[in-house]
DNA sequence: ATAGTTATTGTACAAATGACAATATTTAGT
DNA sequence: ACTAAATATTGTCATTTGTACAATAACTAT
């Protein structure tokens, strides 16, 4: 797996780590999977695998996403790349990781290829991975709560109807940090929402109005310069 | 520079490419290098060039900014990674943007190595650069800009004492509107700040009075949760 | 109907924002 | 020294936003 001659020319892999994540019983998830080849065999994981030569970055990730999880139609973001010459036992190995943000129950993630089984954990459950992929995953989190203050990406981890103290319990997890509810519905104020007749099913107790994200009154809005989404 | 026993494995080369931000006369400047080899000879560029196969990107970064333009001990942060496979035209290049924040006029850049000149351009006056240096030059300005209004990184760009015209200059300079004076100077109150006795030089009319960053309190406050940054 | 539980709305005060005006300090010229 | 020009610095006030806490509403289960 080494080439003297070619030192210094094409000398590295490329490869992409996929970062998915999810939203359930009030926590933030990471999708994983069990390796079923070395290195790490049997080790948790994040989906990633080598970039084919001619494929471009964001066609990769969709690829390997799939690949190992038949997970497809997901919007793929790019963070954070990681270089650090020793991460990967077998050879210099820089990876770029991707983050998509989905609802669990939407999708339907299945173990595939390599992947022997794939596992939601809440994302502060995480269990020692393979490679540098704890820290993949931290720097991706830290992303993802950056990003939750300043783009409605809220809306892809929640359900397409919800209820609004869902919609609060979500940043009181990213956030770590209660809040009150008569304020959280000030503060939620001017987001574009469509509040729907339906109501909460199945619960002991008044049932909450359901609503759900106005998306193109959002663009409209933002394209006219009158609301930007702020947390 | 094809291998095509190797395809699949280590077929890439992986660059790394430097954005300097400096600020000057009221403008968010970038520095650029002429190229004096191939491919886009004479070209203007952003430094940047191949990682060697053992190298952290860090140290990659430090080094390739020093090789061409002599500027060291500057503090560089990673920003996007650029893939499409065509972006270099003799194979596949896979480069990762770094950027920092200087005070031009602390640092002296000087062309070497490769680099034939070395020039400070305003970033809304960057000509057509070599590859996809544009490209990356504007995603990495957004990024900045992103960065200004949550870090107290406007402090690298602007001189060790400023007037608060000065800081109030590059907020409007970089978000492209003007603000009040007064209400930008309750918008600082909290900023932690060292007021000198010392006034502005050489001017012809009422000096202003010269402020100071107050790193130290800076770092106290925000370890506290008494103070988080934001403009 | 009643208790239990959560949803939703209201109130009152403090703090921040934004538009505008007033005052203060310096330089340059007489 | 006095004045005009220029910019620095501070103040006012109406409006909006933030925060803590309380009150009321609506549904379920018994």
């Amino acid at each position: 797996m080494q080439n003297i001659d070619l030192k210094n020319f094409f000398t590295y892999s490329f490869s992409l780590d996929c970062v998915i994540f999810g939203y359930q019983n009030g926590k933030i998830h990471v999708l994983l999977i069990k390796r079923s080849i070395e290195p790490f065999e049997n080790y948790w994981a994040i989906p990633g695998d080598l970039v084919y030569p001619d494929e471009d970055l964001p066609n990769a990730a969709e690829r390997i996403l799939f690949d190992l999880t038949r997970l497809k139609n997901i919007e793929l973001h790019q963070a954070q790349t990681f270089g650090n010459p020793t991460r990967h036992p077998q050879g210099r190995v820089i990876t770029n990781a991707y983050f998509a943000l989905i609802r669990i129950d939407e999708f339907k993630a299945e173990a595939s290829s390599w992947a022997e089984e794939v596992l939601w954990v809440p994302i502060n459950e995480v269990p020692n991975l393979a490679f540098d992929h704890n820290l993949i995953v931290n720097s991706t989190y830290e992303l993802l709560k950056q990003k939750l203050t300043f783009e409605p990406i809220c809306f892809d981890l929640l359900p397409v109807r919800f209820t609004l103290n869902e919609f609060q319990q979500l940043y009181e997890f990213a956030f770590e940090q209660e809040m009150d509810k008569a304020n959280f519905r000030k503060k939620i104020k001017y987001i574009p929402l469509i509040a729907h007749d339906e109501k909460q099913q199945n619960v002991k107790h008044r049932p909450a109005k359901l609503f759900s994200f106005n998306e193109e009154l959002y663009q409209e809005q933002v394209k006219k310069g009158i609301y930007q989404f702020r947390m």
